[in-house]
DNA sequence: CACGTCACG
DNA sequence: ACGTACGTGACGTGT
């Protein structure tokens, strides 16, 4: 019968939890974070993969068959932390109480004799999983054996299999020693060949598949890298040695000999490491009572769900979900619960769900986590207090976590560790006096209606919007891709026959070797470290061709980096779409912002760049739509300045650039030349963000006089907006603040500074926050306004996206013109200015050929 | 983990 | 005599 085996790392597995989990310890003082993390590991392992047999192999002393040189390579290696050791042995006791059998063979390094295992299941038939952080493990490989290896300490895994080895890391299985034999890994103090790194490698391999081909025809290897090759090839065959998993250790395993879990050991062992929440794993104990440490208790909710319901029914309820670590704690009075896996109970979220649906008042610490963590992005979760939320408006700069919250309104401490279910635990305890204090300050004030009527309701929006994704087309991005890779190959081919060598041009530092050492290159530019290479720079050395040449490389990897391969990776396997995430508590200004992938900057403004929209685009049926202000901060800036001259511009529809090289270089409007209308549309952004006549200068070439001149002549055709300017800063001296259209607040203490840089850049920021603040709070009221008026509209577009000044919607097609006028009314007249807002609206098949929308 | 660079509004 | 345009996030390099 194949059995499902799962054969892990010990010794790499237990340091990845020592160090993704610091400071962990019983009351008594036993280091307990190693043992921790292995389980918390070990536990999920378990119940994503149900093994039918479970190994962990161990390291036993330092080997001894090897390489001759291997003993001082060993000596140099890092030796395991004073307070890690003792935790092999604990480790051990829970394993032998779990049932799990140990391997380990005096002399020989756990990953070889994981390797033997893996070796001796697959020949008996079993599908066999290998777990590790050491990506070594990766040549183990077959279609019976996968590795699973752990990412960003243990908090994520990622499981290789030989199709994902190929696209992933475009290697067999065979050339994973053979890679680190060239780039060498100082993790493992593997030393590989100076100066060549992964990409280098990878190259490498691609043509010659391992290193004997390699050094066979090490002539075909060009400049310097062939010397550098030739010079530590031994180093490079040893490297491979050090890297090669023997799979011949003199072991046996049983795969069919199941040990037993022996329930009151690891009862006994989870109290005295005071691991309650692994407690829930065993099966009750019939004299069941919870231990009492000097914290208070965390019970469970997997096993008192009907505890919590009841104590919930229709009160107020306080939840501090994690959505990162699918771990959530809930707070009733002084009672507590957690529960961990939530993803993984549909029962657990749907119990919570309903009770906080019920519930008279629920407070948390992020709605948007909240709904995502319970799948209720679309249920009436009545939530009255977001205290993220909350103390962003109080004060954007301050950081939200509850711990620093709480210090600051003087509450109780927290203990435990971010991460834990014990700080969790400690959090959701102190929600309801955070919101009591919270509450009172943003009312005094004046922030309790934003905090209330805007961006509350704007959370549940977002988290629809995530939740909704936005479709891409897999196969266009990846042919792009493909397209990209080759053009970026071909203009390096061309840089290196410049350069007369081959080198890392995606290193700013070997680039300027380059550049302005072997070329002599003038440097007009420098940066802390040395000279700059920046676009900036290189624009102006246009008469160099290696220099264009190095623009344009640069230009396509960007564009496959960041962008064609980065978003593949992110399309969601269920969807299809593109999950991104809105942060709503991290700007300055109250804007949005997007990560996971940012899509606030997929390029628009080359034609190259355009390539990337082209692969976003609507379901069957639909088309997207793009509706975007027009000019919105400029007509902020008429609205708060009050000047006649720019809220007549406005007015009167004309179109502001040109009229603002009319004003500023004095002539008729109809004569305003393209050279002219750009510098002008320069001068308007200047303004935006805070004019310096030395910032101007260099946004448009000119000296800084000139600059200046057009400065004093805007401000002399628009005295208002000077006088803004100035009363803004002045305010924010006064007060230590500058608000917005909605009254939200940005502190700058730096106005008062009297180091004068930065008091200036206080004092720009002064300038421009009210500006791109008020934007951003009428956005984001209109995306309120939309998504309320397609819903009494009973029209099924859906917002997706939204980009500052733009709205991202997917339209059903035969709803087209409706949903235009919804969009462009509720958007026009989201709030109400002394100059008209305008708006765009565009559809298309796909993002990049939205194109106008006749409505008018 | 900081830095340089570059994508967007 | 200072030494700067405003607001973000992501990639690759190198310490």
């Amino acid at each position: 019968m194949a059995k499902t085996v799962l054969l892990i790392d010990g010794n790499s597995l237990i340091n990845r939890a020592y160090y993704a989990i610091p400071n962990l310890s019983t009351a008594q003082g036993e280091p307990t974070n190693g043992v921790y993390g292995f389980l918390l590991m070990l536990f999920r392992l378990m119940d994503d993969y149900s093994p039918d047999h479970i190994c962990v192999a161990f390291d036993v002393s330092a080997p001894t068959f090897r390489h001759k040189q291997y003993d001082q390579y060993k000596a140099t290696r890092s030796k395991m932390p004073e307070d890690l050791r003792p935790q092999l042995d604990t480790l051990k006791e829970v394993l032998d109480a779990l049932g799990v059998s140990r391997l380990e063979l005096e002399g020989y390094e756990a990953d070889d004799v994981l390797g033997t295992a893996a070796r001796l299941g697959e020949n008996q038939g079993h599908d066999v999983y290998v777990v590790t952080g050491d990506r070594d493990a990766l040549q183990l490989v077959t279609d019976k054996v996968k590795v699973i290896l752990t990412r960003r300490g243990i908090k994520d895994t990622l499981v290789v299999d030989e199709r994902t080895l190929k696209e992933e890391f475009s290697v067999t299985p065979g050339q994973v020693k053979d890679l680190k034999g060239l780039m060498g890994d100082s993790s493992d103090n593997i030393p590989g060949v100076p100066g060549v790194g992964e990409k280098t490698a990878l190259k490498l391999l691609q043509e010659f598949p391992t290193l004997e081909d390699l050094y066979a025809n090490l002539d075909k290897v060009k400049g310097k890298l062939q010397e550098k090759l030739a010079q530590y090839k031994e180093q490079a065959f040893f490297s491979r040695e050090l890297a090669t998993i023997r799979c011949d250790v003199p072991i046996d395993v049983d795969f069919d000999g199941a040990g037993q879990e022996d329930p009151e050991r690891l009862r006994e062992l989870f109290r005295r490491l005071e691991f309650t929440s692994f407690l829930d794993r065993l099966p009750q104990s019939p004299t069941e009572e919870k231990v009492q440490t000097g914290k208070p208790a965390l019970k469970s909710l997997q096993g008192n769900l009907k505890e919590f319901q009841e104590a919930a029914a229709a009160g107020e309820v306080s939840a501090a979900p994690d959505l990162e670590r699918k771990q959530i704690a809930l707070a009733v009075g002084e009672k507590v619960w957690v529960a961990e896996n939530v993803d993984r109970s549909p029962d657990v979220r749907e119990a919570i769900r309903s009770t906080l649906e019920k519930a008279s008042c629920v407070r948390c610490t992020s709605v948007k986590e909240l709904l995502h963590l319970l799948h209720a992005e679309k249920d009436p979760i009545p939530v009255e207090f977001d205290l993220e939320l909350a103390a962003y408006l109080h004060d954007s700069g301050s950081r939200q976590d509850v711990k620093a919250l709480a210090a600051a309104l003087g509450l109780g401490s927290i203990h435990g560790e971010p991460g834990t279910l014990e700080y969790l635990g400690a959090s959701v305890r102190l929600l309801a006096q955070l919101h009591k204090g919270l509450e009172a300050k943003l009312r005094e004030a004046g922030l309790w209606e934003l905090y209330h009527d805007l961006e509350l309701p704007l959370a549940y929006l977002l988290a629809q919007m995530e939740h909704t994704g936005i479709l891409v087309n897999r196969e266009k991005l990846e042919k792009l891709g493909e397209e990209l890779d080759s053009q970026s190959t071909q203009i390096a081919e061309q840089i290196y026959a410049e350069a007369g060598e081959r080198f890392n041009i995606n290193s700013p530092k070997q680039l300027g070797v380059i550049l302005f050492e072997k070329l002599g290159l003038p440097v007009l530019k420098r940066t802390k470290t040395g000279p700059s290479t920046s676009a900036e720079v290189l624009e102006q050395l246009s008469e160099y061709e290696i220099v264009n040449l190095v623009l344009e490389y640069r230009q396509v990897e960007k564009l496959r980096s960041t962008y064609a391969d980065a978003l593949v990776q992110l399309i969601s396997p269920e969807t299809g779409r593109i999950h991104t995430t809105f942060h709503q508590t991290v700007t300055a200004t109250g804007r949005l912002s997007s990560s996971n992938p940012n899509l606030q900057n997929i390029p628009v403004r080359t034609s190259a760049g355009r390539r990337i929209r082209e692969a976003f685009i609507a379901p069957e049926g639909c088309v997207l739509m793009s509706a975007d202000y027009s000019q919105i901060e400029l007509r902020v800036l008429a609205h708060i300045s009050g000047d006649e001259a720019l809220m007549e511009a406005f007015r009167s529809g004309r179109d502001i650039h040109a009229q603002t090289a009319s004003e500023v270089f004095g002539v008729p409007l109809e004569e305003v030349s393209d050279d002219q209308r750009s510098a002008a549309k320069a001068i308007n952004f200047g303004i935006v963000y805070g004019i310096s006549s030395f910032g101007l200068a260099k946004g448009i070439n000119l000296t800084r006089a000139e600059a200046q001149a057009y400065i004093d002549r805007y401000f002399e055709r628009y005295p208002k907006v000077k006088e803004y300017m100035d009363a803004t800063v002045r305010r924010g001296t006064e007060l230590g603040y500058v608000t917005t259209i909605l009254q939200r607040r940005r502190y700058l203490p730096d106005l008062r500074s009297r180091n004068y840089t930065l008091r200036s850049f206080a004092a720009r920021m002064a300038m421009n926050s009210p500006i791109q603040g008020s934007a951003a709070d009428i956005i984001k009221l209109a995306m309120l306004k939309v998504d309320r008026a397609l819903k009494e509209a009973g029209l099924k577009a859906k917002l997706l996206l939204q980009v500052h000044d733009e709205l991202v919607l997917e339209v059903p097609r035969e709803e087209l013109a409706a949903t235009g006028e919804v969009v462009r009314a509720e958007m026009e007249n989201a709030v109400e200015l002394a100059v008209p807002l305008l708006v765009e609206v565009k559809v298309g098949e796909n993002w990049r050929d939205c194109e106008a929308l006749k409505t008018r």
